[in-house]
DNA sequence: TTGACCACGTA
DNA sequence: CGTACGTGGTCAAC
C-alpha cells in the first residue's frame, strides 16, 4: 500500500549524564537525504519539517527520542514507532532494538546475541567488527549500537536512522497480512507511545495544600523529625491494639501476625484480607480498628508526605513514567500513584487557577467492544441504549442487575455468584458474541496465540513455562479466562488509544493538554475560555475514533463528559 | 540485596 | 472475588 507520506528518521544519540535529546549528537535521515549535528540544531529543524510537511516519524522508541522534541514544544502529528509496532505484531513488552531488528529480519532473537566486546573470547575466534559496520555478520545489530555507546559520530547516528527505515518498511509489509485495522492500531500505538513522553513532561495538576490537607486527616500532620514519625505510627498502632490489651507487640504490618491476633479473640480466618474481614467488622471491635488502620497506613506509605515530596514537582504536577502498553492486552501504564490514586485523594486533583478540566469516560466500554469484535448484530443493537444492560435485561426477561451480573460472568468467567440462567438466556438470545468469547477461551487453554480486534498478538504460551498442556488443569483455565479477557480489554485499549490520538490531534489548537489516561477515562488540562469547545471535540472525536476504529460497525460507544476544576467532581 | 508473597489502590 | 497494572510492607534465601 503507497501511503504518500513522508517517512523521516529522528534518532539521537544517548547523552551521557544529560537528559536525552539536549546534549551530543543527533540525525535526521530519510530515503534521499539526511542530515546531523548537534541535537539542539536537529531537533529544531525537525521543528521546522513538522510544520512545514507534516511527516511521519520513524524512531527506534519514542521514550528514546522523541523527549527533546517534545521539551521543544513540537507536537509530532504522526510517527511510526519502532518498539511499539514490534509488541504490536509480536507480543510481549520487550522491544529494544536488538529484538526489534532480529524479528523485523526474520532472524532469531533467543538465545540473545553475546557480547562483542570479546573480553573473554580468544583472539581470532571471532572475526572483529570493522568500527563503521552497524550490521553483524550473523545479522544481528552490533551490540554497543543497541546499548548506544557507539553512536558517537555523524556517519553512525545516519546509519543507525536508516536502520530504523528499513525495519519501519519491514514493519509495515507485515502489518498489511493482519488485516485491514492493524495499520490504523500501529498509528495510534505509535501516537500513545509520543503521548506518554508528552504526559511526563506535563504532569498532573496538584493542588498541594489540599492535598497536604488530606493526607494530614489520614495520617496526621507531617513529622518534623524520624521521631515524630515513628510516634505516630506507634499512636495508630495504639488505636489498634488497645483492643486487644494481652497482645499489644502484635506487629500490624506482619500478617502471620494479624491472623494469629484475630485468632485469639475468636475470628478465625483463612487469610486477612479486607474482603474476609469485613463480615467480622461487629464481631469484634478490634476489626473495625484494624481495616480503618490499613487504610491510614496506605495513605501515610505510599501516598503520604513522602509520595508528595517526589512525586509532585516545584511546579505542583504529579509525574510519573507512563508507558503506551503493558505486556498483555495492551493498556496503558503510569507509576507514582498515577494509575491507582485513591478516590479519597482525587479532591487534591485540580486545575490551574484560570484553567478547567474536560474530564471523560467511557460507559460501559467492554460490552460495548464485545459487540464490535465479535460481530453480534444482536448485541450491537443493544448499544444503541445509553444503559445497554437495559435493552439486555429486557430481551432475557429478568431485572436490570442480574442481566449485568450475567453479561459481565460471560466476559470475565465469574464463576461465584448466580448467574446460570441469565448465562443460558445469554446464550441463546446472543450466541455469535457468546461463541466468540467461548472460542478465545479455549485458545487460551490450549495454550494458541490469538489477535486482538487491531491486531495485537496475545501469547497465552507466557504462562505454560515448562508444564505440558493440559498437566494442570487449573492453569489451562488461567490461560483461558487470561485471553478471554485480553481480547476483550486489548481491544478496549486500542479503541481508547484512537480516541485518545484524535483528541490530541484536534484539541491541540485550543492548548490543551492530556494530561490523564485511566484505561476508559480521560483528563484533558485547558485554558477556560477553550474548555467547553474541547469538551465538544472531545465527544465529536469519540464518534470519529469509535467509526473507524470499528470498520463503521453499528456499535454505539457513549461517553460521560463534563468540564469541571476537580477530579473530584462529576463523578457518578 | 533479591525475589516471593501479601495486601490494596485503580480500571 | 474476572483480568490487568504499581506500590510498599515482611519474610526467607542468597
Amino acid at each position: 500500500m503507497s501511503t504518500g507520506e513522508e517517512l523521516i528518521a529522528l534518532v539521537v544519540a544517548p547523552g551521557t549524564g544529560v537528559p536525552p535529546g539536549s546534549g551530543g549528537l543527533a540525525a535526521l535521515v530519510a530515503d534521499e537525504w539526511a542530515q546531523t549535528g548537534p541535537a539542539a540544531e536537529i531537533l529544531a529543524r525537525a521543528g521546522r519539517l513538522e510544520a512545514d510537511r507534516h511527516p511521519r516519524w520513524v524512531w527506534w522508541a519514542a521514550s528514546t527520542d522523541a523527549p527533546g522534541l517534545v521539551r521543544a514544544r513540537t507536537r509530532p502529528r504522526r510517527c511510526w514507532d519502532l518498539a511499539e509496532v514490534h509488541r504490536l505484531l509480536h507480543g510481549g513488552w520487550e522491544a529494544g532494538p536488538a529484538v526489534v531488528w532480529a524479528e523485523a529480519h526474520g532472524i532469531p532473537t533467543a538465545p540473545p546475541p553475546p557480547p562483542s566486546e570479546d573480553l573473554f573470547a580468544f583472539a581470532g575466534e571471532e572475526p572483529r567488527l570493522a568500527d563503521d559496520v552497524l550490521v553483524r555478520p550473523d545479522g544481528h545489530l552490533r551490540p554497543d549500537a543497541v546499548t548506544g555507546a557507539w553512536l558517537t559520530t555523524p556517519e553512525r547516528l545516519v546509519a543507525w536512522g536508516r536502520a530504523a527505515l528499513v525495519v519501519a518498511e519491514r514493519q509495515r509489509a507485515e502489518l498489511s497480512g493482519e488485516g485491514p485495522r492493524a495499520l490504523a492500531t500501529a498509528h495510534a500505538e505509535s501516537a500513545a507511545a509520543v503521548l506518554c513522553v508528552e504526559l511526563e513532561r506535563d504532569g498532573l495538576p496538584i493542588d498541594r495544600a489540599r492535598a497536604e490537607q488530606l493526607i494530614a486527616a489520614s495520617a496526621g500532620p507531617r513529622p518534623a523529625t524520624e521521631e515524630e514519625a515513628a510516634a505516630a505510627r506507634r499512636e495508630r498502632d495504639r488505636l489498634v491494639l488497645r483492643h486487644v490489651p494481652c497482645r499489644e507487640s502484635t506487629d500490624l504490618r506482619n500478617p502471620a501476625q494479624v491472623r494469629e491476633l484475630l485468632a485469639a479473640v475468636g475470628v478465625d480466618v483463612p487469610t486477612t484480607r479486607k474482603w474476609v474481614l469485613d463480615p467480622y467488622r461487629d464481631t469484634h471491635p478490634v476489626v473495625d480498628a484494624l481495616l480503618r488502620w490499613r487504610k491510614a497506613e496506605r495513605v501515610s506509605s505510599t501516598y503520604g508526605y513522602r509520595w508528595l515530596d517526589t512525586a509532585v514537582g516545584p511546579d505542583d504536577r504529579l509525574r510519573g513514567r507512563w508507558t503506551a502498553c503493558d505486556g498483555a492486552g495492551g493498556r496503558m501504564t503510569a507509576e507514582n500513584g498515577l494509575h491507582n490514586l485513591p478516590v479519597d485523594l482525587r479532591p487534591a486533583v485540580a486545575a490551574a487557577p484560570g484553567w478547567a478540566f474536560v474530564r471523560a469516560d467511557l460507559g460501559q466500554v467492554e460490552p460495548r467492544v464485545l459487540a464490535v469484535v465479535s460481530g453480534d448484530a444482536a448485541f450491537a443493537e443493544a448499544t444503541r441504549a445509553d444503559d445497554l444492560y437495559a435493552p439486555v435485561a429486557s430481551r432475557l426477561g429478568v431485572e436490570r442487575p442480574v442481566a449485568k451480573v450475567a453479561v459481565l460472568a460471560a466476559m470475565y468467567g465469574q464463576r461465584s455468584g448466580a448467574a446460570g440462567e441469565a448465562l443460558e438466556g445469554l446464550e441463546r438470545a446472543y450466541p455469535v458474541a457468546m461463541a466468540h468469547l467461548d472460542r478465545a477461551y479455549a485458545a487460551g487453554v490450549r495454550g494458541a496465540d490469538l489477535r486482538t480486534f487491531g491486531g495485537r498478538l496475545i501469547r497465552t504460551g507466557r504462562f505454560l513455562a515448562d508444564r505440558p498442556l493440559g498437566s494442570d488443569p487449573a492453569l489451562d483455565a488461567a490461560r483461558g479466562r487470561f485471553a478471554r479477557n485480553a481480547i476483550i480489554q486489548g481491544a478496549a485499549a486500542e479503541l481508547f488509544k484512537a480516541w485518545v490520538a484524535t483528541v490530541r490531534a484536534g484539541t491541540a489548537a485550543l492548548g490543551a493538554e492530556i494530561v490523564l489516561c485511566l484505561h476508559d477515562e480521560l483528563l484533558l488540562h485547558v485554558p477556560e475560555e477553550h474548555a467547553a469547545e474541547a469538551a465538544e471535540q472531545v465527544d465529536r472525536s469519540l464518534g470519529a475514533a469509535a467509526h473507524w476504529w470499528s470498520g463503521g460497525a453499528p456499535v454505539r460507544f457513549v461517553s460521560d463528559t463534563s468540564v469541571i476544576h476537580r477530579w473530584s467532581e462529576a463523578k457518578e
